[in-house]
RNA sequence: GCGGGCGUGGCGGAAUUGGCAGACGCGCUAGACUUAGGAUCUAGUGUCAACGACGUGGGGGUUCAAGUCCCUUCGCCCGCACCA
């Protein structure tokens, strides 16, 4: 026997599978199709981390298992590759943010082709390529032409000290995460994209599609659906008061307003406010703080009385006082509420403040100690009309009685916002419009495209907080598409999350360049089959391409509604101490050190064998030594093998099992049991101490889907047939996975007596015959009368006896 | 506060979904081979007052039978955060 010298071996391999192109996606094929996906990485300065082989290396493992058994499978790769810490470095060490990225991806491909996973390189794609993000910047046009791209002035995050617009992810407690100076509110105008317009479909598609619970959960509460009514009110000055409630039931318990401190009607009624310059600088102060304080400061309610407009209930007609309010938010709702204390424990916390009165309009709770919030015990009372029926049908009367009297009506209300697009860096794609004095917003032609990032020397971000593209003049002056007079290009570019929305689709036809992917490709690839990710992506990745797609659909340009017809989520791979890696932490491991020391095979098996793939878990040395110990023993194996070639008589039973444990295990992402399978597997072979081809030939197959490199290496040795990568995953016989006799346990009430054996498929009486013939049994039998007897078939017998 | 999840040996984790708790691995103990062992092999390894009893965060319940179901309680992690 040879050495194991992984080194040299992986190598080897990894250069027949680029030679050979066997892992190269067909995209006409008679076999059937099968899209893996793996979310592609941001090729960071950092390398690669420890936590993106977890996920890479179980989808790799499915997609092996799927070339075995005869699937044309794509497993592609690519790169993610526009974003801040690029052009930070850039920045920072002056060198292109094209060359950095350059670098970066160069690394990162090294280190997974190190790991010997079984992407169709021939289809790698990138983000910042122009031939890419032309396509991106077009379904930013399409997005556009449909009206689901507009412009809007809203508040951002500004940070005072490197006067640059900040995305939320980057305020940490308030302050900005780079400098730690404070951060305001600042409004510029903005690009958005209408995915509200979605929210309903995103949500009832979840039903067509196979995700796991907790992702479509997560996802559910975030576009955070609710049902209610808006009720328009009358007030003093003649205006019109629109809200939004979701108990219209208890509008007689509404004994005060609160309008949001933003809400227009406070510049309308300016004239008619004794308290104007209270309100104002209420308003103020409001706007100045940044959304982070506003939730911090959520115990105290504040809040400033409006003195000389009063709002009428129209249930009523009585005449209640309105508020302003921080608590109230212009962006969700209408910006004003009807605040019912005795119902609501927000409004119950304002009632107490400012000394309110507290109406009580559903019994069953104690209004003196805190707000009655319960929908489904109350009944109605002191509510007129709706007094004595339950909340339920109080719902129903009341939206019945506002349409009737045109002043309200049932409605529906997300909390999911529309996405702010633009961003004020280099770094990105071009969004593709002019401004032009005549026309004014002109989208340039599809045949302009792609709008290329110019090369430039300097793309620092800029004191006034406009994108570094901006000062590049021979950029931003242009012609108008449509006059051909002077204009000027658009000088804020897109989100990192544009080029990740639609990337899948770009991998079924990458160089495709008269469309973004050919039909043919998109109709026998899509959907993707199987999509693993984190769940940190949940709400935004996931939910941004849903959206993309759908609006795809919609305009026919991808033949499914839905994107991936199977969502799964990996768990994170924490440092050895238990806490997340970080560098500040020290506790980083880096996968070429594992590679190294280990080789690939062994870093695969034990990142599949941590624990479980949906949690997170510890990283521990100590216990990749045994993945390695059990890959040396495999190798170790071929010593023993003699020629065969059916199962051996003392193994067969258990390969059946194991080919079937290891097949459903695979399925079901519990690679750490499949392993232990084979491990055991192991274990039995060395103490029959032989092992014939066959029994090797089925278990280097089974093996090679998580250890692909050794397990090619003793195909050949052995002189088996082609690429073990290529053959077929091995089959067990079902009638073989069971004994002919088994033993079990029998119990008298309930407590383990003694153990027997009986032949598989014993019916009752067989079962307790042998039974009461085992001799701790019969002695238990004879200290009593038996009351009942239980024998779950091949599981257990147990006899309850009263003494 | 709301939503989601978790709690099993010294450690990572298994348990066919109500049927022998602790598979598999690490670690540890003893032995073998060794100049040597952080290599390899063999045996052992939940706890205890040990032919038995106890044991899946705590308490209660359902059942012939509970890690698994129900009630209650404590603790930890993640996400969102005044969403009317």
């Amino acid at each position: 026997m040879k050495n194991y010298d992984y080194k040299q071996i992986e190598k080897k391999w990894q250069d027949k599978w680029e030679e050979s192109g066997i892992f190269h996606a067909e995209n006409k094929s008679e076999k059937p199709g099968f899209y893996a996906l793996v979310e592609f990485p941001y090729p960071s300065g950092q390398g690669l981390h420890v936590g993106h082989p977890r996920s890479y290396t179980a989808l790799d493992i499915i997609s092996r298992k799927r070339r075995k058994q005869g699937y044309n499978v794509l497993y592609p790769m690519g790169w993610d590759a526009f974003g801040l810490p690029t052009e930070n470095f850039a920045i920072k060490n002056h060198i292109h943010p094209e060359i950095v990225t350059a670098n970066n991806i160069a690394r990162f491909k090294e280190q997974l082709k190190s790991l010997g996973f079984s992407f169709d390189w021939s289809r790698e794609i990138n983000t910042t390529d122009p031939e890419y993000y032309k396509w991106t910047q077009w379904i930013f046009l399409k997005l556009l032409e449909k009206g689901l791209a507009y412009k809007k002035e809203m508040a951002v995050n500004w940070c005072t000290s490197c006067k640059c617009v900040l995305a939320n992810e980057e305020v940490v407690g308030g302050v900005c995460e780079r400098c730690g100076s404070e951060v305001v509110r600042k409004v510029k105008s903005q690009w958005m994209l209408k995915i509200t317009e979605y929210a309903q479909r995103l949500i009832d598609d979840l039903d067509e599609v196979d995700y796991i619970e907790r992702v479509k959960i997560q996802q559910k509460n975030w576009i955070g659906r609710s049902t209610g009514a808006q009720v328009n009110f009358n007030s003093t000055a003649g205006d019109i008061i629109t809200i939004y409630t979701t108990r219209p039931d208890t509008l007689f318990g509404a004994t005060y307003m609160v309008i949001s401190p933003e809400h227009p009607l406070i510049d309308k009624w300016a004239d008619k406010l004794s308290n104007i310059d209270d309100i104002m600088a209420y308003r103020e102060e409001a706007c100045r703080k940044s959304d982070f304080e506003r939730a911090e400061v959520a115990k105290d309610k504040t809040g400033v009385c409006l003195k000389g407009v009063e709002a009428i209930n129209p249930v009523n007609g009585k005449q209640i006082p309105i508020f302003v309010s921080d608590y109230v938010l212009m962006s969700y709702g209408t910006g004003a509420i009807m605040a019912v204390p005795a119902h609501d424990t927000r409004d119950y916390e304002f009632a107490k403040t400012f000394n309110l009165p507290i109406i009580e309009v559903v019994a069953g709770g104690d209004i003196e100690k805190e707000a009655f919030t319960d929908c489904e015990t109350g009944v109605m009372v002191n509510s007129d009309f709706l007094t004595g029926l339950s909340v339920e049908d109080a719902k129903v009367k009341i939206i019945d009685w506002l349409k009737e009297k045109d002043i309200g009506f049932e409605k529906v209300n997300y909390k999911l916002r529309d996405w702010v697009f633009s961003r004020q860096r280099y770094w990105g794609e071009p969004i593709p419009v002019v401004f032009c004095e005549k026309c004014g917003c002109v989208p340039i032609p599809e045949s302009e495209l792609p709008l290329k990032l110019p090369m430039v020397d300097s793309y620092e971000p800029t004191d006034t907080g406009e994108s570094p593209l901006a000062k590049i003049d021979s950029f931003v002056n242009t012609t108008c598409p449509c006059c051909g007079g002077p204009a000027k290009r658009e000088t804020d570019t897109m989100p990192q999350w544009a080029g990740s929305s639609w990337y899948f689709l770009r991998y079924t036809d990458p160089n495709n360049s008269e469309v973004l992917a050919s039909k043919e490709a998109l109709d026998y690839w899509t959907p993707v089959n199987w999509y693993n990710g984190g769940m940190e992506h949940t709400t935004l990745h996931l939910l941004y391409s849903r959206f993309w797609h759908k609006f795809l659909y919609d305009i026919g340009v991808v033949p499914t509604k839905e994107p991936y017809a199977r969502r799964t989520s990996h768990g994170m791979i924490l440092g050895e101490n238990g806490e997340k890696m970080s560098k500040s932490r020290g506790n980083v491991v880096n996968p070429d050190d594992v590679v190294n020391d280990y080789g690939a095979d062994t870093m695969r098996m034990y990142e599949m064998f941590i624990g479980d793939f949906e949690k997170s878990a510890p990283w521990s040395t100590n216990s990749i030594k045994g993945c390695r110990r059990f890959i040396d023993r495999v190798w170790g194996l071929q010593d023993i093998v003699v020629d065969g070639d059916t199962y051996s008589k003392a193994l067969e039973k258990t390969i059946h099992r194991t080919i079937k444990k290891v097949g459903e295990d695979i399925e079901d992402m519990k690679f750490n049991t499949a392993i232990a399978a084979m491990m055991a597997l192991i274990n039995e072979i060395d103490k029959v101490k032989s092992l014939n081809k066959a029994d090797f030939k089925a278990l280097l197959s089974m093996l090679n889907p998580f250890a692909p490199h050794i397990t090619e290496e003793l195909w050949e040795t052995m002189g088996f047939e082609g690429f073990c990568s290529l053959a077929d995953f091995p089959t067990y016989d079902e009638a073989m996975c069971k004994d002919d006799e088994l033993e079990i346990p029998v119990q008298i009430n309930g407590k383990l007596r003694s153990r027997i054996v009986i032949p598989n498929g014993a019916d009752q009486a067989t079962a307790l015959d042998i039974a009461k013939k085992d001799e701790k049994i019969a002695y238990e039998l004879s200290n009593g009368t038996v009351v009942k007897e239980i024998y779950i078939p091949n599981k257990l017998v147990n006899i309850v006896i009263k003494k």
